[in-house]
DNA sequence: GCGTTACGAGTCTGACCCGTATCGTATTGC
DNA sequence: GCAATACGATACGGGTCAGACTCGTAACGC
């Protein structure tokens, strides 16, 4: 990957440290003209430097273009993961559905659309990619393997799929808006809940 | 929405009429180019003008700008929607799973995820999307009634989130290569299974 | 104070692109 | 043959942007 802002490798320097606060302006720069609609490739330089009040060479010392740039704002985007209560394997579902497209920066749902071209041309983004979503997917498949210890889950169920099953919808209509009539505050309710008892006739 | 190629609906011509070989290259050429990684906005009018063979005067002739062109070069795209036989709802089912996001053209696969960016923040694009998938759903929606009034569904359940539930988990892994380890084979059948039998203990 | 490095702001060159216009040529109806 | 319209090619002015560079200034260790 990409070095990370040097600021913090310093060892010790002999002229004037880099600012802090330009780190900080140039991410935070970088993440909201995303999330005003600016697609990644739209996205310019100088269009982050005029908006962080930074000169573009401040920008360039940092990052080796664009997609270093980008490499360095989405993790910071990506936040911190939802913590099932362990209580009950339903509500646990029901909290990391909930929580699928829905990070604790608010600006990530604007910018999620824009990753899905990146994810399939780049392997860098989509290694980042799953470097985000890999450790979420885990998360999910430990509280479905608890469920079927504790016998509310039946053992000879397709974990994988389930998994699937369960961040399918809530990813396409967060993401795609799939289908417009479909109500997304209650869909994680309703998606757990019609995972867990089928459709089939019985 | 935009003129389509007025090759279509000219009545009679006074001068040299416009050529369908034209129309056509320009039209493939667009997709080519989308489906080899450009993404929706770096692609240039110059850049098809080039790949077609064509000036670009005669792009011009014929379509407004880069989103009249795309809108009819996405058109064209579209292709046929798969038949269910109306024999086994399962079977139906899993025909209508493998078929999302996998049509006639090949292209498609790889130009999909391009759109997912340009649905959010246009409404005419958020438009054609919708107007594309929402006959895929309602075939979707009639084999369920179909299933309910056959009684090999349950009559209570959740129409709309079922379908949600199937096309989810398709369109996730064929868009977003959401789980690299989740073969993409073999899931039509095991979502439409998972789907049926749901996973709770009985 | 001095060397060093960073700062914001700005300049400059070279791409690339849009959308229009203009070539000379080709194809139609009359 | 002739007007009309099309064609591919190319040139144009206007625009945006990448990156490297230059200012005068500011912040650090020594």
């Amino acid at each position: 990957m990409t070095d990370m802002t040097s600021t913090a490798d310093a060892p010790r320097s002999p002229g004037r440290p880099r600012s802090i606060r330009a780190d900080e302006a140039i991410i935070e720069a970088t993440l909201d003209l995303l999330a005003e609609g600016s697609t990644i490739e739209a996205l310019s330089i100088e269009a982050i430097a005029a908006r962080a009040g930074v000169g573009k060479a401040t920008i360039y010392r940092r990052w080796a273009g664009k997609d270093a740039l980008l490499l360095d704002a989405l993790r910071r985007l990506k936040g911190v993961m939802a913590q099932p209560a362990g209580h009950s394997v339903r509500d646990d579902l029901v909290l990391l559905v909930g929580a699928i497209g829905k990070n604790v920066d608010p600006r990530a749902a604007k910018i999620m659309p824009c990753l899905a071209p990146a994810v399939n041309r780049s392997a860098d983004q989509f290694q980042l990619y799953q470097n985000i979503i890999s450790p979420r997917r885990q998360l999910m498949r430990e509280v479905l393997r608890r469920g079927i210890d504790e016998g509310v889950l039946r053992a000879d169920i397709d974990v994988e799929v389930t998994m699937a099953l369960l961040t399918g919808p809530m990813l396409i209509q967060r993401v795609l808006q799939w289908n417009p009539d479909l109500d997304e505050q209650s869909l994680p309710d309703r998606v757990v809940d019609a995972v867990l008892e089928g459709i089939r006739a019985r």
